[in-house]
DNA sequence: CTAAATTAGTTACATTTGAAACTATTTGTA
DNA sequence: TACAAATAGTTTCAAATGTAACTAATTTAG
């Protein structure tokens, strides 16, 4: 078996030039990986403990807690304290965090778009839609492994 | 647009899980994964200079560096300056190096297999082949645009 | 009710990683 | 030839990331 013909590997060379290609689409925004993704969460699920946006990015809580802290210093979210639970803190998208979330999505879709439509003279789109339930059923088989 | 549905954060978070499982596999061995690659590349290649790993591995020069300094105080490879530029060195796997390696082959052999069968009641034979395709089209869609 | 165990989040520390600077050698060019 | 530019590989430094330890609050068991 050749290295190119690990899945892993080739999954890994994936993900990386996918992350790559796509942080840099939105790179003049100075956000990071991690602050993206708090903030995708927080824009399409509303207020959430740092838990919580945990759970729903799977980044490591310690990640979210410095992500969370540096979009604060922005000012692009609102923390305040869960009146349930002194421990929690709920967070959410500021005005200007929620001008910041529509105009990245707006980035991250078009980015997409382009993608899909550059890959669309080799590929089919029930063929991507193959691609995309494989993804899942690999991903749902090693998070019931794993997690 | 959901998290969920970013092909970006999908295929890290699958790359993530499928790099954590298999190095789970084959983490009794002391291996990492750099180390492996350039193990991988060796037994797949035979004798190449750091240049020529890092070029098949995709891994950074730095990186390639650090790997072959650590396989080479374990005695799994040989390191000679090259006849034709004395600025390279020649790298070749040493005896004890291929036994890890076929061990190595082995596992992933193994674990890749294992995957794949638990995968088998979900999705077909042919649906994983258009998995592996639309995978190399994406990559090699953005190795062009970025690389 | 109270003490032990658990939980949310942060901080401290160690590890990994890559960019930039550096050394040594080779190549290209005048 | 000789000197500038390029190249292979290493080292140094800073940034990112995760584990473990910690603080403060809550839950659970007796």
């Amino acid at each position: 078996m050749k290295l190119n013909d690990m899945l892993a590997y080739k999954s890994s060379r994936l993900a990386n030039m996918l992350s790559t290609s796509l942080a840099d689409a939105y790179k003049d925004m100075g956000i990071t990986v991690p602050q993206w993704r708090v903030l995708a969460t927080l824009g399409e699920l509303g207020e959430l403990t740092a838990k919580a946006i945990a759970r729903h990015t799977h980044l490591d809580k310690v990640t979210v807690s410095r992500a969370v802290t540096q979009l604060s210093e922005k000012k692009l979210i609102n923390r305040t304290v869960s009146k349930k639970d002194a421990r929690a803190v709920d967070i959410s998208l500021s005005d200007k965090g929620k001008a910041v979330y529509i105009k990245l999505v707006e980035i991250v879709e078009a980015w997409q778009a382009d993608t899909l439509s550059q890959l669309s003279g080799n590929i089919s789109r029930n063929e991507y839609a193959i691609f995309l339930k494989v993804m899942d059923a690999l991903i749902s088989q090693k998070s019931t492994t794993i997690e």
